[in-house]
DNA sequence: GTGAAAGCGCTAACAC
DNA sequence: GTGTTAGCGCTTTCAC
């Protein structure tokens, strides 16, 4: 069936567009007799606005576009969750794009984006991305950014972030106030601010118990994968002193540490305790349940949200934009991952 | 900065909007000396093209709808990135949408994105959805839908679903061929035709082994969740004659039957063998590493998107609709909880 | 090779 | 109360 227009109603009524467009919007001065009429010659003819000739007019699209690295990470489920409960409640429908952790499709997607026409743009970033060009391009088109999770101080944008250095900060201390030593950190890629944080924290707490900086217990992911996880606990286990506690950047990465443990026939907490950032629902399954550092991905998405729609809202008013950086508390999930054994 | 319009370019050169449009998309019989002038002024103003006029001229606009009941669900994030892969390919954008297994927010949202003047539609029904008047009413604007997971027989639409009446008869089979012969169900909710294939699977299976229907052996959950699996799965436990396995509708579901049974000293599978449904990547993790029937999630998402976009072109092109029903094979994934001691 | 003009479907200021 | 008119930004046929 062809889709009716208002002038499809006009003519079979005899009126003009105006005043069908009047009538379905109940303006106020439209008798009450031609309301009806064209109430029921629109449903009759199946009447449905076209949503283009609308943004058109209105200049306004009610949908803002969404780039994570990666869709199945438990954690974007959360933030993409609490994103879409706030955009919904306002009438905005989000379209999502994975940049699959590369600085060419975050790009390429971003892009995209801009073209269909979206009024904003919530965007964690790649591991890979370092310049952040393709962000500011869409700010000066009027198109508000905002950042979350995996952020860049070279864009002047809103940000929200989970306190990454306090979480890995109260995780090592947790470690340490059981009277650990000796504690490794399996870290993430260089450029995220995120991985960053942690491993200040992870510096910080050590430093704060006046203990040493050990170059050969911190190892570097690409991937940040269980395997990963597995192929740099191999290294610290095979050290002539090994580490007696592990905090790893992320649970996969923890995951796979405990997994080589297992495969070694070391126990777990007792040859080694583990921690992890993320929180995901597995660690709670697991034997030994792991311990993590959970994060807010559900509030992350919701206020990232509100904080873009502001944006939005100012930008409309042709108010000044305001940027604001939120960094949302992580809680430290204790487990049995990283209870020492009380008697040793 | 306001955003440059081909009015702009073409008033800063001199000439009309519509030498620019010809520039742009370089039309045969444009000289290269303008062509080159416009390009420079397109590029000075960061010029690009306004999406909704663009739209709204050529009557289509490369965005699809994606309803689903639960992004968090592990399966979702599986079809979201088949999806992806494949819209994003063809330069078409998805829109996300959850129902939250609501039948009434399912309508709310199908009707917001039918006024954002999406493409189509990929829908998974929520597990309330008996009526698919909702999208019939799509289809009529010439909307079309596809359904995939959870589809109805109700609406004349292609579909892809997995084959969870031969997953399930397969499981069944699976504990039934090691000698079980009380083997219980926790199925879903009555009105999703997948959970009816489940059931009808594992009927089939009891059917074929010459096994009688005992209906103390079947349970029926409203959310299927670990909840309800611990607590239906304790009902079972305290039968005078308890089953020796489970097949469970889902993992969730198969996790708490196996939390049920851990807490009240029972092993698994020694004490009763458990197998789930949707091979989610916890299963393998966890102890016992949990058997599953694993559902080809990114494969759905693709063969969906294909589908629609198929559907698409033929509207475009007016051409009679073409609906097809895919059914994709579910392969059971053997692990510790289903596989009978050999020596009992 | 370029301009003029119509129109996609809708809204809103201005008439009367 | 309703009609007239002028666009929103772009594409495309038809002139010249």
């Amino acid at each position: 069936m062809k889709r009716a227009t208002l002038r499809d109603i006009a003519q079979s009524l005899g009126v003009t567009v105006a005043t069908v467009s009047r009538a379905l919007k109940n303006y106020p001065d439209i008798s009450k007799a031609t309301k009806q009429t064209v109430l029921a010659a629109a449903e009759r003819l199946h009447y449905a606005p076209h949503p283009m000739a609308v943004k058109l007019r209105q200049q306004a699209y009610k949908v803002v576009g969404v780039v994570i690295p990666d869709i199945i990470h438990p954690f974007f489920s959360d933030v993409i969750s609490g994103i879409v409960d706030v955009m919904e409640d306002l009438g905005y429908h989000i379209i999502l794009s994975q940049s699959n952790e590369s600085y060419e499709k975050e790009i390429r997607v971003t892009q995209m984006l801009q073209a269909t026409g979206v009024d904003g743009l919530l965007v964690c970033l790649s591991n890979e991305t370092v310049d952040v060009g393709h962000l500011q391009a869409l700010q000066e088109y009027d198109v508000p950014v905002v950042l979350f999770d995996k952020i860049s101080p070279l864009l002047e944008a809103s940000s929200v972030v989970t306190n990454d250095f306090q979480g890995a900060y109260d995780a090592v201390a947790h470690l340490l106030d059981q009277g650990y030593t000796r504690v490794a950190h399996i870290k993430g890629p260089p450029h995220p601010e995120n991985t960053r944080q942690r491993f200040a924290g992870y510096r910080a707490a050590l430093a704060a118990y006046g203990l040493p900086y050990r170059a050969e217990y911190v190892a570097e992911c690409t991937h940040v994968t269980q395997d990963e996880g597995a192929f740099f606990n191999r290294q610290f286990m095979a050290l002539a002193e090994p580490p007696e506690a592990l905090f790893a950047v992320t649970d996969s990465v923890a995951i796979g540490a405990i997994t080589a443990l297992k495969e070694a026939g070391w126990r777990v907490p007792q040859d080694m305790a583990v921690i992890g950032f993320s929180d995901w629902a597995v660690c709670r399954l697991l034997e030994p349940s792991i311990s993590s550092v959970s994060q807010p991905g559900y509030d992350i998405g919701r206020r990232a949200s509100e904080l873009l729609l502001r944006e939005i809202r100012q930008l409309r008013e042709a108010l000044p934009l305001e940027h604001s950086q939120l960094v949302l508390d992580a809680r430290i999930q204790i487990r049995q991952s990283s209870q020492r054994p009380v008697s040793v």
